[in-house]
DNA sequence: GTAATACCTAAACCTAACTTTAGGTCAAGG
DNA sequence: CCTTGACCTAAAGTTAGGTTTAGGTATTAC
């Protein structure tokens, strides 16, 4: 069993963090002794999957839905796979996106390197998509699809 | 060049978000006929790179500097690349997190597939990671990783 | 002529997720 | 004793990124 202090520097997070997400019903099962809060192992996991539903573009309100299930027993199984399975579905195309945003990058990266050697922008600007280079024009392509 | 309800619709923004971005020196080459927005190839091109940036997790008042240097010619062509490479190295570290919590996703979908079977998470609970089944071995140790 | 649209501005409003503040309890150290 | 530090609460404050509102202009459709 761990104090607040403690888990908030395991998961390097403020104190104030912990007492929000407590207040907000994260920790449906957490224990007190004389009011002060006791986190045990069922309080670190619920972080670990906070932090990753977090991640995954989850709000605190549907968060606390999941916590909320998981309090529930058994019968709530199946909500609780389908809510993964949504984020998983969710989070795919959030990371196809960031890929297709990191082309992107890696193409603007490229493009003012070439324009530092030019001096200038000329080339590049009269420069069709298909005269790219080998090395940049898949990423080019990645970059600009839709 | 068009008018900002028909970027509005190319961009599937709303005319409420051009304004704000407008205001908020995004676009500081957009010029105005008798008081209507004008927006041309140079604006259609800083909004894809708006979009790009925002997905890369800067802020609008950072985004802002990037469109003065732009505004500012060759001489910032450094500045402007060293904000890319910045940005890239952040997103390629952004994506990595994102692929860890999929990781603990489709870790979790699998442990509620089971769950579901067995009626209860006693086997699951029980389950130490060398235990295992290797199809979700890999997963979970990613999931899991520090 | 008048009604519906598309545009404009400034300013107020909104929301999520925290953070800060103000005030209080309790235990240990000097 | 008294002060330092870790804990507690409720409530107010903060921030980013928009959105909404209220009021106005100009053009086109009937």
């Amino acid at each position: 069993m761990y104090t607040i202090g403690q888990v908030a520097e395991m998961f390097d997070l403020p104190v104030s963090t912990l007492r929000y997400y407590d207040k907000q019903r994260l920790f449906p099962e957490l224990e007190r002794t004389s009011g002060i809060r006791r986190f045990g192992d069922t309080e670190l996991e619920a972080l670990r999957v906070i932090e990753c539903l977090k991640k995954a573009g989850m709000e605190i309100k549907d968060i606390r839905l999941f916590m909320e299930w998981c309090a529930e027993g058994p019968s709530t199984y199946p909500k609780r796979k389908a809510m993964f399975e949504e984020r998983k579905t969710h989070m795919e195309s959030e990371i196809a996106k960031m890929n297709r945003a990191l082309d992107m990058l890696k193409f603007k990266c490229w493009y003012y390197e070439q324009a530092i050697q030019d001096g200038n922008e000329d080339r590049l600007k009269a420069l069709i998509p298909d005269d790219l280079p080998e090395e940049i024009k898949d990423t080019y392509n990645n970059a600009h699809a839709q």
